[in-house]
RNA sequence: UGGGGCGUGGCCAAGUGGUAAGGCAGCGGACUUUGAAUCCGCGAUCGCAGGUUCGAAUCCUGCCGCCCCAGCCA
């Protein structure tokens, strides 16, 4: 039985609480969590990671809690939580008041450290960072045993204590979990699990030290909110081992790790490294730049939050590395923007087209369906005049087979207004450059339709100069020209795959009057060019607008394939 | 060469012994006052090689390939 489109298809991730529902593991309780760093912008790769907690606690009747993991002072800002939130409110998520932090529960998590000590479980360890890197051995050799392994508990309890109070250098020692020093598994060679850092804390100020490690902290939160299913992405398959080990060896509540593959997606990158350098080193213009993957990147695009999510939903959950199409993406967003965005008409690169035989000075308001996908978004009002502005590149003088829009002799639909004939074309005498058309309309046609029936297949959007509002538009596309960004020659790196017209900004369009109400975030389809959105740079009077993404465009695959074959 | 994972059409991804869902992309065609949208049609024997079985993508064995792990990062 296919799921279709009866909800998301399975995975193995609701095969496994499935499992644990029927069975009762945690008595019928789905209990999730997404625990960004404060370190970055959140990206698109950790809206499906958002989408999947969420999700699933959203689909069988739990809760997800939002939980900062601030381990590390040195690294992390109140700004990022600030932006990280916006974010996954914007994605649509909530979590009520389960806004936590690692942080909150550091006197507890100290207090698990100082009960594995009692237990002979855990050593202070006064190695320096390079002798503890020398003592763990490689991949195919074991590690040596710290000489300060054997140090008694109430040493370690002393030493633990001080380290506290802060008695000791940053780097000096660290509190060692002690496991096997042989083990196979690298991550279980007597991990660190606390360290000296005398930095100030965003949130805990200069209260502590001493801050805890990943592993340490991770597992310990989850148990101690009552997570059931804690998911985290492949890499830390090798840490689950050390996940238990910790939860068990202190007997306490024992969520389940649960790793899945992290999204790759083609033609940008979503390691936190490289998205810095494009910031940094000025490739782009910041950590929105609609070209940018992060989730204040793709807003500022146009992207809607409902798109993201349709699309993490068909991408799906699994534990294969994978790298899925932007083509996908960007389907996810003409899907859902087709149905919510009003048409409108922009003509981004004018050419003046005079009607000859309209008359002087008239002008005739025309009724415009909003959106054909929904008529409950009603009409407008559009101007037709004399003088109008249509787009450069929808006349040819010399047109390919198949064309059918404006060229000499031939006859168009201007959408929603008349049918003209092109008669003449003005050219600049100097550099030949076509300037303006002349046409003739047939006053029988009103509306667009030919009352003798005749065919009429180029439909074209235009404006009325005299009614048109100047606009500035910047045409975005994808941030690389290759698939993989990493795809390079020898001794070079992924900056130079970087599409050197990623960003075209074009100045002197024109727009219809209605667009006058257009406000930041507005989302319009231009019709015949794609999906665009009022950036935030526009003021009163002053009009940009972003191409979040053109419309599929079956035309250039027809010139592409005509240029193949007739050379 | 140690350990942990993964390998289903161009890209994702269902499938858990009964004879390969779905989506994206591509290619045809229909319709069309957006060359948009919509609608119809077209593609895989499941990394490879053996084996078990009436029957295997699904079980076993052996190869091959890719990813992760030697931060006092997460």
């Amino acid at each position: 039985m296919t799921r279709g489109d009866f909800g998301p298809s399975s995975n193995f991730i609701r095969d496994i609480i499935e499992e644990d529902l029927r069975t009762g593991r945690y008595g019928g309780r789905v209990h999730t969590r997404f625990p960004p760093e404060p370190n970055g912008y959140l990206h698109i790769g950790h809206a499906k990671s958002i989408c999947l907690n969420f999700g699933l606690a959203a689909d069988y009747g739990g809760q997800c809690n939002l939980r900062f993991d601030d381990t590390n002072p040195t690294k992390e800002e109140v700004e990022y939580v600030e932006s990280i939130k916006e974010d996954v409110r914007w994605l649509g998520f909530d979590w009520g008041d389960r806004e936590f932090y690692a942080s909150d529960y550091f006197e507890q998590l100290y207090q698990y450290a100082v009960q594995l000590i009692k237990a002979g479980k855990a050593y202070v360890c006064d190695l320096s960072a390079d002798e503890i890197r020398e003592y763990r051995g490689t991949l195919t050799e074991p590690g040596k045993e710290s000489p300060y392994r054997d140090r008694s508990i109430e040493e370690n309890l002393d030493l633990f204590e001080r380290m506290r109070a802060g008695e000791f250098e940053e780097g000096s020692r660290v509190l060692r979990a002690k496991i096997d020093m042989a083990s196979p598994n690298v991550v279980m060679r007597d991990p660190v699990m606390y360290r000296i850092i005398r930095a100030t804390h965003h949130r805990t100020g200069d209260k502590w030290c001493i801050y805890p490690m990943y592993d340490f902290a991770h597992c310990l939160s989850d148990s101690i909110e009552g997570i059931t299913h804690s998911i985290c992405t492949l890499e830390f398959e090798n840490n689950r081992a050390l996940y238990d080990w910790f939860l068990d060896r202190l007997g306490v509540y024992h969520p389940q790790q649960i790793e899945f593959a992290r999204l790759n997606l083609s033609h940008t990158v979503l390691s936190k490294r490289k998205l810095r350098r494009l910031v940094e080193e000025g490739y782009v213009d910041g950590w929105d730049d609609p070209r940018m993957p992060t989730i204040a990147g793709i807003r500022r695009r146009g992207y809607t939050p409902e798109a993201i999510r349709d699309f993490c939903e068909r991408i799906g959950v699994a534990k294969a590395n994978s790298i899925v199409d932007i083509a996908l993406l960007e389907h996810c967003l003409r899907d859902d923007l087709n149905k919510r965005a009003p048409r409108v008409m922009a003509v981004l690169r004018p050419l003046r087209l005079v009607i000859d035989n309209y008359p002087e000075g008239q002008v005739e308001w025309f009724d415009a369906v909003n959106n054909p996908e929904d008529p409950g978004m009603g009409t407008r009002k559009l101007p037709f005049s004399r003088v109008l502005y249509v787009e450069r590149e929808d006349f040819r003088e010399d047109p390919p087979r198949k064309w059918f829009r404006l060229a000499p002799g031939r006859e168009v639909r201007l959408k929603h207004a008349y049918l003209v004939t092109c008669m003449r074309v003005v050219k600049d005498e100097r550099t030949g450059e076509v300037v303006e058309l002349h046409c003739t309309y047939d006053p029988a046609t009103r509306g667009g339709e030919a009352p003798d029936g005749r065919k009429v297949r180029g439909a074209l959007h235009w404006v009325s100069a005299a009614h048109a509002l100047d606009a500035e538009v910047r045409l975005y596309d994808r941030l690389f020209v290759k698939a993989d960004p990493e795809d390079v020659p020898e001794g070079q790196d992924f900056t130079v795959n970087l599409n050197p017209n990623s960003l075209e900004v074009l100045t002197g369009c024109k727009v219809e009057p209605s667009l006058a109400e257009a406000r930041p975030g507005d989302r319009y389809q231009f019709l015949r060019l794609g999906y665009f959105c009022v950036d935030p740079d526009s003021a009163d009077g002053r009009l940009v607008f972003n191409r979040t993404v053109g419309l599929r465009d079956t035309w250039a695959k027809i010139e592409r394939s005509l240029e193949k074959k007739g050379g």
